[in-house]
DNA sequence: TAAACTTGGTAACATATGTTATCGTCTGCC
DNA sequence: GGCAGACGATAACATATGTTACCAAGTTTA
């Protein structure tokens, strides 16, 4: 979980670069799947050139739960930390260029970086980062309609918007693909009354 | 964010014990504010006896976030460790016995902690669990309807339902106090027919 | 003890969202 | 070049959910 801080905390970048040789670079088409839901997740996935998404199935309906880009870093967490099954699936959304690194040197890289001055801090500060992000899509289906959820897609990550088909947008916003449509044009109409 | 933690690591309980002279004791009748949306958390709350939530008010309507019980500790993390203004109100639900820990004593407690053998796979344990609970959340949203919400609550926390007014059990689930009602008598009809 | 407040149920109506179906465009592929 | 599938818009109708209003039973408080 940490190669993504790698440019934010330069005393990783040693780590990056002693663990590469045991990472797999792969290249692979769009939909292609890199954890089936159900399995029990034994990499981590480091994305360097495309876009990823996490999704489940749910009676049938396929439910995009969270998108990757360039230089994130991502796994099943509960699977990888406890060994039970996957709740997602994790594939492909554009062709990519991928590494991952086996659960062992993850675990071979954390014992080492246990010992490093300052790890500590390093670490809560990225866990705290994802549980704040989990905390606040959380708090926005509490707080927000599926539109004010489009909006502040546009605003604060519009890059989602840009690369991602909408239908795994909508099914991220907890609507309909339909109804996405219907958001976007009634937005559309909106804005064009100045 | 460790205390509560104390039985299932006793190799913290002599910590808990050396702190406990710097906590405040105090015992607050319902709906008792402990920290104001908005304002900066200046420290840790830990549940002794009682029940609290985590709100927000959303143009005016009040959404409840989340529930803690007897044992369990929080505050508002994001505001606690980036000194930013909290973006929910915690407040107690019924009269309750609190304790309360300053900030410069958690950052003594973790300072301290961090020498302690076992300790980064112990905070990984507890942030880990956090951010599932959070993912679990919020993945419901996009997975489940209302009524499964409910269902849910029933199966995996019912002493939530048992111990909370109704209203603010409906804004946790995403819906309005009648819409919670209307869920309800659907069940209890459901269930009539055996 | 009476008034005020809290809590929760229900009805009637309005709005939001889902379902199903149809159409058009684009893109990859043979 | 054409065909199949992916993607997205839209319409018509069905269902879910919100809004407002009213009622009733506790509970707190003056």
């Amino acid at each position: 979980m940490l190669f993504h801080f790698k440019d934010k905390f330069p005393q990783l970048a040693p780590y990056w670069d002693k663990y590469l040789e045991f990472q797999k670079r792969i290249e692979v088409p769009a939909k292609t799947v890199l954890l089936e839901e159900g399995k029990i997740s034994g990499q981590y996935i480091f994305v360097e050139k495309g876009c990823i998404r996490a999704a489940l199935n749910n009676n049938g309906v396929d439910k995009t739960i969270q998108f990757f880009f360039e230089k994130e870093g991502l796994t099943s967490l509960q699977s990888f930390l406890k060994n039970t099954p996957s709740l997602f699936t994790i594939e492909t959304i554009e062709p990519s260029i991928i590494y991952l690194l086996p659960k062992v040197y993850v675990n071979k890289l954390m014992a080492e970086l246990s010992g490093e001055p300052g790890f500590l801090n390093i670490i809560l500060a990225v866990f705290a980062e994802r549980q704040l992000h989990y905390m606040h899509e959380f708090v926005s289906f509490i707080r927000d309609t599926p539109e004010q959820r489009y909006q502040n897609l546009l605003n604060e990550r519009p890059h989602i918007i840009q690369r991602v088909p909408q239908h795994y947008i909508a099914s991220y916003l907890g609507v309909t693909t339909v109804h996405l449509s219907r958001i976007k044009s009634k937005i559309a109409k909106g804005q064009s009354h100045f």
